[in-house]
DNA sequence: CTAATGTGTAATTACGATAGCAACACATTT
DNA sequence: AAATGTGTTGCTATCGTAATTACACATTAG
């Protein structure tokens, strides 16, 4: 059976994105040579940076040999700040229509299952907060076999 | 901005489900019923319903008088055991396209990010684990101030 | 045995989010 | 002024979900 998919691709693409941004430390980066490494269309690699910038993750310098850079350092952006960025994080859905107020069951199930749910995203949550773009882009660089000049 | 459902409705409804089936514990209960009280199509009921027969966790009582029951006791049903039976368990979404090989960040991005998603999903299954449907149900009783006369 | 009840499953339809793509205004550098 | 590159909007195709209908099959009551 097919299944959708839980998160979208914004996020791998994002995560993909900061890190070309952390290995060409201070050069800017065109959304077209970013859209080529990650596989995709420019327009959505522009899209995808408009929703991190709004976060404080990267800025654009316009204009000629303008692209896009980090806004910080990148051991300071962690995935989980990534993720918040460009996804929604209500990571269960809940029932389309209300449930049935007249039945116990309706009536309570959503307050019931609720707590447990909220610890199961808090814990996902903490497990992102883990991770930055910088240990990402440095297990890249390793096997990369080449090194990054750390700002700093 | 308008996001969309990281999972499917399928998961709450299941629980409600199976914490309904809990409530009534023994009496079959028929998939228009469930399907009033969770405010969906009896056939959506039954397609779960179906879902959750292959994984263990309920049978079905066939012809007049029928309906679902619980196979398991509810204290045995976590649920993880649920968000298993009903929905695709990749939380995290990678690339739609393969990313560029002949691009170090494309070649090796996957690589670099998947233990880290790996553990965030191992994180917020451990959580669910520890939920069961017992309590579920349990809470609603004593939201609705009901008791239920827990099997054996 | 027959009728009534209820499940299992397939097919269809409508809907919503995603992502690819084109177009164009705006900013910046040469 | 021309060239380069971003920001944003709008359109389209695709896909999963869920509502709905329909019908074969199982079971119980009479």
């Amino acid at each position: 059976m097919v299944f959708h998919l839980p998160t979208s691709t914004r996020f791998a693409v994002a995560v993909h994105t900061l890190a070309a941004l952390a290995v060409n430390e201070g050069r800017p980066v065109r959304s077209q040579d970013l859209a080529r490494s990650a596989s995709t269309h420019p327009a959505v690699i522009r899209s995808i940076l408009s929703r991190l910038a709004d976060a404080g993750l990267s800025t654009a310098q316009m204009g000629l040999g303008g692209g896009a850079l980090l806004s910080k350092p990148a051991a300071k952006i962690s995935l989980f700040d990534v993720y918040k960025a460009v996804e929604d994080c209500e990571i269960f859905s809940l029932h389309r229509s209300p449930p049935d107020e007249k039945c116990v069951v309706g009536k309570y199930i959503q307050a019931a299952m609720l707590p447990a749910l909220d610890r199961a995203r808090q814990a996902l949550e903490e497990e992102l907060q883990r991770v930055s773009i910088a240990e990402v882009a440095a297990d890249i660089a390793r096997r990369g076999q080449f090194t990054i000049p750390w700002q700093g």
